[in-house]
RNA sequence: GGUCGCUUAGCUCAGUUGGUUAGAGCGUCACAUUGACAUUGUGAAGGCCGGUGGUUCGAGUCCACUAGUGACCACCA
């Protein structure tokens, strides 16, 4: 292989060739793979198609590529099936504002038709640029399956499970409290609502008694809503207002009688204890209203403006209506006073707008329903392990949100997203409604054929909550393949969202758990740990990232030092360490393609294997490759591309390489890269396939087959090669240290005395060190002369360390070094001295841990308690430690 | 108010059945450079693992309490 390669690698260069080859091989579609042996399948979290990838989508698909890889090297008939989501209020909040600002009109405009084509084929266009965003990320999904959740098999699922539940009576229609968004015209439900610390005001009313010049004064921040007020409530165990219970007021500006009821809910602690009660614009007051058989008086309209029911004010907005309303209470002297406060303001989570609660028809899928508790089979499916989930704590979190969950409202009043599947009878009217998914063509009731469809659409988690089945439903028999999938990775942000309804609604619809593990990741943040959004400007364009450091950087940069459920963080910085280490990787490989008759060796046998080194480094790649995997199936990634860096860039590239160029053995270096290249291949795609395409042209690295450790087998267990080389890495490294380090300059004439080893025999231990001689001359230790005595002599005027009982001493081999005194930097420092502060610091070490050591040695408990195997390890230690403190005393000595 | 995290080197973070003297990256300091790699190499400095108490022969790791900090949920008339 004598190609000449560049020295920097460059991502931009190679990988959107190599992603093409991927694509081109088939191998993204599981049917291709050959040999499989089980199945693994993840349906990737659907995108929202509105806008672009941010760092949070490349986190995710790089964990989810990863596992993916994985895999699919480990004969897993495996599929990573991706997708889009339409992801209703916010596409069409996003949409809206385009056509406000680009082209000056609006969905109104429009019309609803219209609006729906439209919103369909922007949709389809940014999902086609996400698509292209992914495939830069290296994202190995199969595109031929790519599914819509509007696409109509994928829907026509979906809503299935809709005409299902209502036959199983798990869906009911009815006029209940909402959460209001004027802007976006829709209900929305608990968990699509913000709450924000607000300051305001607390305005104290007096409601005048019935037949009585008495006053009970009701404090609200809302003191329009009291338009719509229906009684005053006072805690039943309030003595205050015991007598007032079962009279009337007269309520002000509406000159309506109501009661003062009594109900526990009331906090005798806020305001004045005495509340005005409103059904149709708050929740609580909602409930004390259905429990006192309370009038409902809507005063508050979707557009938030007074109705006409609100009397002098109707036509008013809500800000309107407070600020005359306080006026004229003021002129009607029933304005006690005015406190400021701070107090939570509901908004809507896509368009912040503020939230207005009031009653409406809607739809609800009943939670805890008597033919199928949903949220009792997914905790149940929780509790019985059917899930594993990363971070494990999230399960406590998750089953607690379950046991809490209200009964969830589907229907949104938007026009961008399916349509209920529901029809009415202008004949019979809403109330005997039809569940169909075509339009039936008379009225089972009357016969009569005008039909009209229900005009509200679904809640975006009812359909993506249903993804996983859907999508593997509507591709041949893959759900019969695939289903139950092996793995889901979604942000923690969305465990309510769509991981809960995920459970719940794949329970319901196919009997089975949708997935076997969740994997959470954390959110992405910047480098101070702020949130990316486009109004700070912090953000990270994953796509900016990729063209200046590459793909693979990136993808290290995203799942390095990081946690399942767990924020991180990411900076530019971060992501240049993992371009260098990039580098690295390619470096290595680029000497070893320089060696002569150079290829990579998926096996050895024991005669390829020549040195000490060899032995060494074949069992650390298996170690490593043994830890790689027990990682993997602990879905400890992170630190399996931390062990995985630590060996490719500390042993291999800084110590065998190393030797190989004093002592040449393609055969194991071969070896080593193959295995590397195919470990880091899930971790980094594009380089590892670059480097693999350069040794071998016709398979690709994403199908080999992952390496299984060897257990060394091809290892004479009683040659200690492995031992002795780390004995020698260990004098080369204190020789390095005894002086100018890494030099070449000044020589230095190394002594090596064995006297006092007690590791092997004497005779062995010679001729390890003689057999190595070249080693520790040339690993960059600058020794012209090794000699190798047994004499247990100090020699002066020498550095000395002490390595496993062996002493070594390092003294100059040329005039540069009289005296055992030189020049270091710009100062004169005696080298004597610094030895002296060395050998005292390490002497106060040793006897600082054999303390530790005789401790633990003269305790009688630790000695019938602790396990055998420890005890020896610690004696073993204990008599290593003693002999070297001896022999830095009595070299100490000799310094001074 | 409830739940769940986090607190380890100057900074960002790993550390999964408790086990010898706690790790990495970045940054800092010193030195080196015809070398696969200046996107490099060799070294060094830098820590009572937030605090207190407990369990244990042994605690960064388990338990309790506590402080700081963050997120989520609920309530907020």
């Amino acid at each position: 292989m004598e190609k000449e390669l560049p020295k920097i690698y460059d991502p931009k260069a190679v990988e959107d060739k190599i992603y093409k080859r991927w694509e081109e091989s088939g191998f993204f579609q599981p049917e291709n793979l050959k040999d499989t042996k089980g199945v693994y399948c993840d349906v990737l979290p659907p995108p929202n198609s509105n806008g672009e990838l941010h760092v949070g989508h490349a986190s995710g698909y790089t964990v989810m590529d990863i596992f993916g890889r994985y895999n699919r090297m480990n004969n897993k008939k495996t599929l990573l099936l991706p997708g889009k989501d339409h992801a209703g209020i916010q596409t069409q909040v996003v949409f809206e504002k385009i056509l406000e600002n680009e082209r000056g009109t609006s969905r109104h405009e429009l019309g609803r038709e219209k609006f729906y084509k439209e919103s369909y084929d922007f949709c389809i266009d940014r999902a086609n640029y996400m698509r292209s965003q992914e495939k830069k990320i290296g994202l190995s999904a199969d595109w031929s399956r790519e599914k819509f959740t509007l696409d109509p098999d994928v829907l026509k699922i979906a809503l299935e499970t809709f005409v299902k539940m209502e036959k199983d009576g798990l869906i009911y229609k009815g006029k209940r409290i909402v959460n209001w968004c004027p802007r976006c015209a829709t209900a929305l439900a608990d968990v699509e609502l913000l709450h924000k610390e607000t300051p305001g005001k607390l305005f104290y009313i007096k409601y005048p008694l019935e037949n009585s010049p008495e006053f009970v004064t009701v404090a609200t921040t809302r003191p329009e809503t009291m338009l719509g007020d229906s009684a005053v409530a006072v805690n039943p165990e309030d003595e205050r207002y015991e007598s007032l219970v079962g009279k009337n007021i007269i309520l002000p500006l509406q000159n309506r009688i109501i009661p003062i009821i009594k109900d526990r809910r009331v906090d005798k602690i806020f305001g004045t204890g005495a509340v005005k009660i409103t059904p149709t614009h708050d929740p609580l007051d909602w409930q004390i209203g259905k429990d006192h058989n309370l009038e409902e008086i809507q005063v508050i309209d979707e557009k938030a403006t007074i109705t006409d029911l609100g009397g002098a004010y109707a036509g008013l907005s809500v800000s309107e209506a407070r600020e005359q309303i306080i006026k004229d209470l003021e002129k009607l002297n029933l304005l006690e006073k005015t406190e400021d406060m701070t107090h939570s303001v509901t908004i809507c989570e896509r368009c912040k707008t503020v939230i207005e609660p009031l009653t409406s028809d809607q739809w609800f899928i009943n939670v805890d329903a008597e033919k199928f508790s949903l949220k009792k089979k997914a905790i149940a499916a929780i509790e019985k392990g059917e899930i594993e989930i990363f971070p494990e704590n999230f399960k406590k979190i998750l089953i607690s949100w379950f046991e809490n969950l209200h009964d969830w409202c589907i229907s949104r009043q938007i026009w961008w997203g399916p349509q209920f599947p529901v029809w009415y009878c202008k004949n019979c009217g809403e109330e005997k409604y039809i569940v169909s998914l075509e339009k039936p063509a008379q009225c089972p009731h009357c016969q009569g054929t005008e039909l009209t469809q229900d005009e509200n659409t679904f809640d975006t988690w009812f359909t993506s909550g249903q993804w996983v089945h859907t999508t593997l439903k509507s591709h041949g028999n893959d759900f019969d393949t695939f289903y139950p999938s092996t793995m889901m990775v979604t942000g923690r942000d969305l465990l309510f969202f769509w991981a809960s309804r995920m459970i719940m609604m794949s329970l319901y619809a196919t009997g089975k758990v949708p997935f076997e593990n969740l994997f959470f990741t954390g959110l992405v943040r910047d480098k101070d740990g702020h949130k990316f959004s486009k109004s700070r400007g912090n953000g990270i364009d994953p796509l900016l990232a990729i063209n200046k450091f590459g793909a693979d950087a990136l993808r290290m940069s995203l799942i390095m030092d990081s946690a399942p459920g767990q924020d991180s963080r990411l900076s530019e910085e971060k992501i240049e360490t993992f371009r260098n280490f990039t580098n690295k990787l390619w470096n290595i490989s680029r000497y070893c393609l320089s060696q002569e008759n150079f290829k990579l060796e998926e096996k050895i046998v024991k005669k390829d294997i020549k040195t000490i080194t060899d032995e060494w480094i074949v069992q650390r790649v298996d170690e490593t490759n043994q830890e790689i995997n027990n990682l993997f199936e602990t879905k400890q990634i992170s630190l399996a591309a931390d062990t995985l860096k630590a060996f490719t860039w500390n042993e291999f590239a800084d110590w065998y390489v190393e030797t190989n160029k004093i002592e040449k053995n393609q055969k194991v270096l071969g070896y080593v890269l193959d295995k590397i290249l195919k470990m880091w291949h899930p971790f980094m795609p594009f380089v590892t396939e670059h480097i693999w395409t350069l040794v071998n042209e016709k398979n690709l690295l994403m199908i080999s087959k992952w390496p299984q450790h060897e257990k060394y087998s091809h290892i004479n267990s009683s040659s200690k090669g492995p031992e002795k080389f780390k004995l020698i890495q260990e004098i080369v490294t204190n020789i390095r240290d005894a002086s100018f380090a890494g030099t070449n300059k000044p020589k230095k004439e190394v002594t090596i005395d064995i006297a006092n080893q007690k590791q092997y025999e004497n005779t062995e231990m010679e001729k390890l060190l003689k057999e190595q001689e070249h080693l520790i001359k040339n690993l960059r230790t600058g020794v012209e002369t090794l000699k190798i005595v047994s004499t247990g002599k100090i020699i002066k005027d020498a550095m000395h360390r002490v390595v496993r009982d062996i002493n070594i001493y390092v003294a100059p081999a040329t005039g540069d070094f009289t005296g055992g005194t030189f020049q270091i930097a710009d100062g004169i420092v005696s080298q004597k001295v610094i030895d002296i502060v060395k050998a005292e610091k390490e002497i106060a070490n040793v006897e600082k841990y054999l303390a530790g050591l005789n401790a633990r040695l003269e305790n009688k408990e630790f000695m019938s308690k602790a396990s055998k195997d420890f005890i020896s390890k610690i004696e073993k230690s204990k008599r290593h430690n003693d002999a070297k403190l001896v022999e830095l005393k009595k070299h100490l000595s000799s310094l001074k």
